[in-house]
DNA sequence: TCAAAAGTGTTAAACATACACCCATGC
DNA sequence: GCATGGGTGTATGTTTAACACTTTTGA
């Protein structure tokens, strides 16, 4: 949900993103909630401007709200149900908010592009938490990482949206080496189960997840990491191969 | 591509639609060449109606060349480079056909409409060969099934939608159960075997490939074809649950 | 010396692959 | 009978999951 002129984009197409970041034990989701009486949430969206591709949108709003230019992005489906604007949604936040509207200058041609009909291409970004700083955007009221599990309600169908993305990233997440790109430079071998397990929702075996990490040759040992905790030091690891995340 | 004029549809959004059929221990696709000096083949496409949703919109497209309503189609992915257009296809085809493109009532209107930058969804389809009429367009010179290893050039990015639609295909045959859409109502297990062989391009072993398909619990085994060969008649087999295969 | 957590090894089950054999059929 | 192709069973190797053991560290 982003009011914007319809000058230079592309009409009734808009991207949504679900960006997956990771901490405390759990994967979270960056959630903005929008500046209007009501209590909506929406996912971080954006519209495809004309001499842009799809990806290069998609690139341009996720940098708009997490700072970030050099992350893991993959569209995962599109949505584009005749009724999917959910008239209910659109009444309530008109009937709640027209003052306001009128108050930010927003014209009955600016009105009439954010209320119509819009077909949406879903893409899912992977970020290090740690390197985030959430943007605002014109239109939110706040802008805050949700447990996955806590999301608040979303509008109109961005559950649906969460649930294919978290799909998807399942999916794909061994084949394409994607858990990297949600953790930091380096890592002991219990963060990278813990992340694992939070992802997937279900506990795996520690000998057995370690041997399967191992096996992919792809992580780099390092020295030892002295936590003071009274117990044997946990090797730090590194992906060998960072830059190659990034290709999407 | 389809001229048309803008009136009703969503703008600079399309679909492109890979057909897949199985003939002759081939993978084939539907492909119309079309009706323009200049041999430009293109996939079957379409625009969406304002009050369709997407999947409706490539039923609606697939019905139009098949003449089918029933059968299994599942988007794969977006096609939306900023420069996916291809100036080079567009301009041949307007230096060549302007003459043309006058005589057939195309006015300014609608060459602006077609000669926009497009973002375009592409769905796979999969039909029994045998019970699809292909169906020329008003712009189509001809509409024929290609094995996949023979399509003509295709225009813009339409090479590139078949091999992702092919690896979509591989990748969901056995987790969704999708051969049966490929095959007539009842088929020997070496018909299956020899479609498995046409997708994936490669060898299976009979005896393995056996197993694992009954393996799957889904093949209803009917009564023995008489084939008239000089060796031991195979089994029929059908599906069990062909309803399911049609759910998108 | 002990508890806690890390690291490694060993075994069993499941699955995939390769090989061997028997069965039905028309000539 | 026998060549041909269909159907099934058995052995082998590979992957996955389960269990057991050893090592390091601070209290």
């Amino acid at each position: 949900m982003h009011a914007q002129p319809a000058i230079n984009y592309i009409h009734q197409l808009s991207i949504d993103c679900v960006i997956f970041g990771y901490q405390d034990k759990q994967l979270k989701v960056l959630v903005p909630k929008l500046d209007f009486r009501g209590d909506f949430w929406a996912l971080p969206s954006g519209y495809i401007l004309q001499d842009e591709g799809i990806d290069e949108a998609a690139r341009r709003i996720l940098e708009e709200r997490t700072g970030l230019r050099a992350i893991y992005l993959e569209q995962f489906r599109v949505f584009g149900n005749a009724h999917r604007s959910n008239r209910d949604f659109m009444d309530r936040l008109l009937r709640q908010n027209e003052a306001r509207m009128i108050e930010r200058g927003l014209d009955r041609q600016a009105l009439e592009w954010v209320t119509r009909r819009f077909v949406s291409i879903g893409y899912y970004a992977l970020v290090d938490i740690n390197k985030v700083i959430p943007q605002k955007n014109h239109i939110d009221e706040s802008i805050e990482w949700y447990p996955i599990g806590q999301l608040p309600t979303l509008i109109m169908d961005h559950h649906d949206m969460v649930t294919h993305a978290l799909d998807t990233l399942r999916l794909h997440l061994d084949e394409h080496l994607l858990a990297f790109n949600l953790l930091p430079e380096t890592f002991t071998m219990k963060e990278l189960q813990e992340l694992y397990e939070a992802i997937f929702d279900k506990p795996f075996a520690r000998n057995n997840f370690q041997k399967k990490m191992l096996d992919m040759n792809v992580l780099e040992r390092l020295e030892k990491k002295f936590t003071g905790a009274a117990n044997k030091a946990p090797y730090l690891y590194r992906w060998q191969r960072p830059e190659r995340a990034l290709i999407s």
